[in-house]
RNA sequence: CGAGGCGUAGCGCAGCUUGGUAGCGCGUUUGGUUCGGGACCAAAAGGCCGCAGGUUCAAAUCCUGUCGCCUCGACCA
């Protein structure tokens, strides 16, 4: 590819807080079509491309096998599963010119079964996984970052079916390292995989991979002394609490103005652990309310209470309509109409400040196993914290950290193939339903992330392995016969020997051709001069910065070939072996 | 969905308060001089001031509506 030519063009003026967002429209990879919609130049294709190609031999290294499915699919199939209904405002809904309702996909579960469940019918097919390369559409409510969080993408979604869970978990392994070998050979080896929450993908074991980054939109918890990681969401909280000696009485105080557990506590003198607090939400559905109550210090997790009530919510709005007093909600002598949820984290506590379910009024006192009537539910809808026990190794080492996820393995078990009933004739007869495991990783934001990962003040730094180019060769004064004919030499036999070139052959200046090569990135640069036609050599320099050297004329195939072929190797020497 | 902000040349922006000939930088085109980290001179092209109404002799500017985008929050497979 010649430059003159290349379709796409850098800027210096810096838009974006998000590095990859702002190298990437910069450097003239991405263009923005609108909110969360983006087309890609050639560079990023090319990268894309490759990433594609990785995923397509580890896939099909696992047995997968290639197919496609629609994009537009009729909301039946949807309906079959429950979710036409269940899932909300991102699946896009429409309707066809005959007014038939329809949806756009943002995951393929259903149209996975629905091509699988009557050509399966036998055990002896079994295990299968089956995998596309595609677009999906999911309307987010707010995309952000570049190609990190967009609402249309591609994705690589694949998905296996097994006649039995021990079978899904054998295959499950092979899968979770297939991953590890993914983004290892896209050049991010220090991606990380943490137990996730499986949220309405329905099953029970998952994990979520992740680029630790600040930008990052999820939280993690990561356990120091064992080695635990997790998503937040997923993160069991614990927390203990020692009973006093002497338990003090429920008694009343006026707290005036002071609403929030700061204030309370603040005003008390309490330590904020030592009191209970509410926090209320309201069902999506019917705007019922629910109040939570916890260890003033400890955060509830949306995402548990989600779960436990099996129910889409949110913050409340307002208090007053179930008879909720703002910045005084206690458990004593609780009048609302709400239901009411304990979290772990009261458990075994005592003496505690509460709200008094009056204006302006706490109790201090409040120990719950003695002033809530009845034996206390708990729950455990807590949010792990910094410096809590692990909830693996129990050690106060928990370290909060973010992450871009950029794939994720789930454990589905029959949720799709009970509802859509899809079965197979075992070895005795008996008609059962598949397990199912799904697969997925997003091919787009894996490139950003790895953009993230891999750059520097100038430009991204691509590994080789997925770099839109090999080697770029950047001819400064093309208006010099030698310069033009050694580069053009150079180009072709480069071209020859199968590697992929970037030519340079602009008449620019120097400082404005290198910026350019700073923002694509390609690994292996040459640059002919007639300064270095001089000394009889090109200069080779790498993106990393790592190789500046004259290589010979006459050398300069067989050094980049080396070159090539060290990268190469340094990438693959991350990889783990496949099982 | 809540709060705030912005839509003016390919890109980045000024002008709007106080209505009166549409500007600047980068980029583009042409010619010339330069040439190892985003060069310089000269000339030129390029805009229904997001869209629709309204007020006015006159609207980029004031008013109303609408669409789009951005940021923060809510939400998230």
């Amino acid at each position: 590819m010649k430059m003159s030519q290349l379709l796409g063009e850098r800027f210096k003026e810096r838009a974006f807080d998000i590095a990859s967002q702002n190298l990437m429209t910069r450097g003239g990879y991405i263009k923005q079509v609108g909110n969360g919609i983006y087309s890609l130049f050639p560079p990023a294709k090319r990268i894309v491309n490759k990433i594609e190609a990785i995923l397509r031999e580890e896939m099909d290294a696992l047995g997968g096998q290639e197919v496609l499915f629609p994009v537009a699919i009729p909301a039946s199939l949807w309906e079959l599963s429950g979710r036409y209904t269940s899932v909300g405002s991102e699946l896009v809904r429409f309707s066809d010119r005959s007014g038939s309702p329809m949806v756009l996909g943002m995951t393929h579960e259903e149209p996975a079964v629905h091509l699988a469940m009557h050509v399966a019918g036998t055990y002896q097919k079994y295990p299968f996984m089956i995998y596309q390369i595609q677009t999906k559409f999911r309307d987010e409510p707010r995309a952000r970052g570049g190609l990190i969080r967009v609402r249309e993408f591609t994705m690589k979604d694949g998905y296996s079916f097994h006649t039995s869970q021990e079978d899904l978990e054998a295959y499950y392994e092979r899968c979770y390292r297939a991953y590890e070998r993914i983004f290892a050979r896209a050049g991010v080896p220090e991606v990380i995989s943490v137990q996730s929450d499986s949220g309405m993908m329905g099953g029970k074991i998952s994990h979520e991979f992740m680029l630790l980054a600040d930008i990052g939109e999820d939280t993690l918890v990561l356990c120091d002394a064992c080695g635990y990681r997790a998503n937040i969401e997923a993160a069991e909280c614990i927390t203990s609490n020692e009973t006093d000696e002497v338990l003090d009485p429920l008694t009343l105080v006026d707290t005036g103005e002071n609403k929030t557990i700061e204030e309370v506590c603040g005003f008390l003198g309490t330590d904020p652990a030592k009191s209970c607090k509410a926090v209320v939400y309201q069902r999506n559905a019917d705007d019922s309310f629910v109040v939570v109550f916890c260890r003033g210090d400890i955060d509830i997790s949306e995402t548990k209470l989600r779960n436990y009530l099996k129910a889409e919510i949110h913050p409340a709005q307002e208090l007053e309509s179930c008879g909720l007093v703002a910045g005084c909600c206690g458990p004593v002598n609780l009048n609302a109409k709400a239901d009411v949820i304990y979290d772990q984290s009261l458990m075994g506590a005592t003496n505690l400040v509460c709200g008094a379910n009056k204006e302006g009024y706490h109790y201090t006192g409040f120990t719950p196993s003695r002033d809530v009537g009845g034996a206390v539910p708990y729950v455990n809808v807590g949010q792990a914290f910094s410096g809590g026990p692990c909830p693996n190794c129990g050690e106060p080492a928990l370290r909060i950290s973010h992450g871009i996820e950029v794939g994720n393995i789930f454990q589905l078990g029959t949720k799709y193939t009970e509802s859509m009933d899809m079965t197979f004739d075992d070895a005795l007869g008996n008609r059962v339903h598949p397990i199912m495991g799904c697969y997925g990783i997003g091919v787009g934001r894996l490139m950003a992330s790895v953009c993230e990962a891999k750059h520097d003040d100038y430009g991204p730094i691509w590994p080789i392995s997925i770099a839109p180019w090999q080697v770029h060769i950047c001819a400064l004064r093309v208006d010099d016969e030698n310069v033009r004919r050694e580069a053009d030499a150079l180009y072709i036999a480069l071209q020859a020997q199968g590697i992929e070139v970037l030519f340079d052959d602009r008449a620019v200046s120097p400082g404005f051709m290198f910026s350019d090569a700073d923002l694509l990135g390609v690994p292996i640069r040459l640059v002919v001069s007639p300064k270095t036609l001089a000394r009889g050599a090109f200069e080779l320099v790498t993106r990393d910065k790592r190789v500046k050297e004259d290589v010979a004329i006459a050398d300069a195939l067989s050094r980049v070939r080396e070159l090539i072929a060290e990268l190469t190797a340094e990438i693959e020497r991350e990889v783990p072996e496949s099982i």
